[in-house]
Order: structure tokens, then sequence, then C-alpha cells
DNA sequence: ATTTAGACCTGTCAGC
DNA sequence: TGCTGACAGGTCTAAA
């Protein structure tokens, strides 16, 4: 589910919360969820540990870890890895909240789906810091919780199981993330960069957007957003570009991202922000879904149709389409 | 060497 | 009301 937009938003408002937080306890209910190291050393490498900062690398989460008795200066050790794919969320609940995970031996099958409820949310009106109500649906689908020492939690969802969470230490993670391309918000990511990259795919443009080698953070809104932006047609051969379509598609990549996050993220089912608030991009997409409704520049219809095994969505009038794949 | 289908998972919605 | 199939912010792997 989240692209770039997503997760940087949720990264800020982490950096704003966690910084500082022990963690002292943690909880994983699915343990595929946890990718490095096994289900049982995770919880050895990670509690104790204090958070000393939160970055993003693509579409992954990073929660830098010390260990809770070193000093302020003491460098960060390990990094927490977060991805969270199609449907994880992270949220952060107040003190008082608990884990209810009486449906273990009630009813294998349902805890099997959906792990653990939240026992709070029966008792309504807690608020957070910030003095807004937690949104949470029926069910949070809670595969991973980490307890803090100031009673906070900050839970890991996801109903389709997809996301990871890992630990590694800082100084691998040059190898975790060694196949990644540059990121879109850098001074690495130039048209130059951008265009040296596409040169060498004989691909359609759009399944080259995807690729997190080429450029980190696209997913599917955003990639089709980019290229409605520089009117290129998802359908074009990524070794076709012009350098003056190389260029203006950089551009469309980095404002369609830097409004992604400027909105809070895209919401349309499940993504949440960090307190269970929805994204508020959806209203501001121009053909991510948009098939069937006139396109905002000239009118005609915006199609949807499968690239790549993945819905692509363009007005057939205004992405031009010179050069085809297949 | 690339492309593509399948796997991983669960929920929702349209259509019969 | 139930069932079936299509589809959903992603990525990896195996087969063609």
């Amino acid at each position: 589910m989240p692209e770039l937009p997503e997760v940087e938003y949720t990264a800020r408002q982490l950096r704003d919360s966690v910084i500082g937080a022990e963690i002292g306890d943690i909880q994983v209910f699915w343990e595929r969820t946890i990718g490095h190291p096994g289900a049982q050393d995770f919880a050895a490498e990670v509690v104790g540990k204090r958070i000393s900062g939160v970055r993003r690398r693509g579409k992954f989460l990073l929660i830098d870890l010390l260990p809770a008795t070193s000093t302020e200066t003491t460098a960060a050790t390990d990094f927490l890895s977060i991805h969270r794919r199609m449907t994880g969320n992270l949220l952060l609940l107040p003190p008082g909240w608990e884990i209810d995970t009486s449906l273990r031996e009630s009813d294998a099958a349902a805890w099997h789906t959906r792990g653990p409820t939240l026992l709070a949310r029966l008792t309504a009106a807690l608020v957070t810091e910030r003095g807004q109500p937690i949104k949470l649906s029926d069910t949070e689908y809670c595969r991973v919780c980490f307890t803090f020492s100031d009673g906070r939690r900050l839970i890991y969802t996801d109903p389709r199981k997809f996301g990871r969470v890992e630990c590694w230490p800082l100084q691998r993670e040059d190898e975790v993330f060694a196949n990644l391309g540059p990121e879109p918000l850098s001074n690495d990511f130039t048209a130059g960069t951008l265009a040296n990259a596409l040169a060498r795919r004989k691909t359609s443009i759009k399944q080259a957007l995807l690729d997190q080698t080429i450029v980190v953070g696209l997913g599917n809104i955003y990639a089709d957003e980019a290229l409605f932006a520089a009117r290129i047609h998802p359908l074009r051969r990524a070794d076709s570009l012009t350098q003056a379509e190389s260029a203006a598609l950089r551009d469309s990549i980095v404002a369609a991202l830097t409004l992604g996050i400027e909105h809070g993220g895209t919401s349309f089912s499940d993504y949440r922000g960090l307190w269970g608030e929805a994204g508020e991009n959806y209203n501001h997409v121009r053909v991510y879904q948009q098939d069937g409704k006139p396109c905002i520049r000239c009118g005609t219809l915006i199609e949807r149709r499968v690239i790549a095994q993945r819905s692509a969505h363009f007005c057939p009038t205004c992405q031009t389409l010179a050069v085809t794949v297949g």
C-alpha cells in the first residue's frame, strides 16, 4: 500500500513522537512478519534498546536503535526496517490500551487471520497526545506490538500479512539496501540519471517506474500520476523517451511525491497515519482509479488497462504513444 | 537475459 | 442469501 509519501509522512509523525522512547517489551503475533533475524532472536535484539532516530529509504521506514544504557553521544548500533507492502500500518497507542489475546483460546481460525484485538477500543474516549481521538476499525490485525517503557504501544498492523519488520546491525545497512536506486527527493535524482537508467530498458515506462532499482518510492498510484503530469503514455518503451520527456518525467515524479506528502498520503482503503487518520491525497488524484471520468485537461474519458500485471490509468488523448511496447 | 505467471494473504464488491 | 471471480498503495521466485 504505502508508497514513498505515505512512508515519509509516517516517518515524520514518528520522529515527532518516539525519539528517546525505550522498547520495554515486544510481542510477535505473526512470526512471518519478522523477516530478520528469526522471530525469537528479534525480541532479544530489540528489547532494552532506545530509539535515537527515524529515517526512510525508499518505501522502507527505518528506526535507529541504541543500547538504553548508552549516553546521548553514543551512535546507534542497530536499526529496525519496516516495509508495509500492501496493507501494513503503524499505530501509536497511548498508555492504557491493552492487547487482548483471548481469541487465541476461543477461536483458533479467527486468531489465525486477525490476531489480537485491542481492548481499549471498547472504551471509546481515549485521546492521543495530539488531542484527537484514535480512529480504529473493528479489527486491527495486530502482527507485532512494541511496548515502550512509558506505557505507550507502537503496533504494526497488516491484514494481508505481506509486510516485513526486521532488525539489522547498522553497519549492514548498505548491504541490505544494495539493490535500491536513487532517492527521488534527493539531489542524486536528476533528469540525466533517470534518462540513463531508462535508456537500458526495453519494457514499458510504467513497469520501469515501478522497478525500485531505477528509482525508489514509486508505486502504482504515483507512477500513474507522474506519467499523466508528464503526458507520457504508460505503454511507451522506457528507452524511447526523449531527453525532454525524461526531464519532464523527473519533475513530475518529484511534484507528485511532494504533493502526496503534503496531503498526508493517499488513502482509499487501508492506509492510515500514526493516529489512525486517513491521508487526504486521494481527493487530489487525477488518473489513479479515475477510469470513466473525464480528463481534467482535455475531457477524454480516463482509461484503465493492465500493464505488467498492474492496473494502469491514463488519458489516451493527452498521454502520447509514439513508440509502443510489443 | 528478460518477461511472466504464481506465491504470499485477506477483504470487498459486482454480478449471477 | 450464497457463491464466484476480479481486484486491491508490493515484491520475490521459479518457470518459460
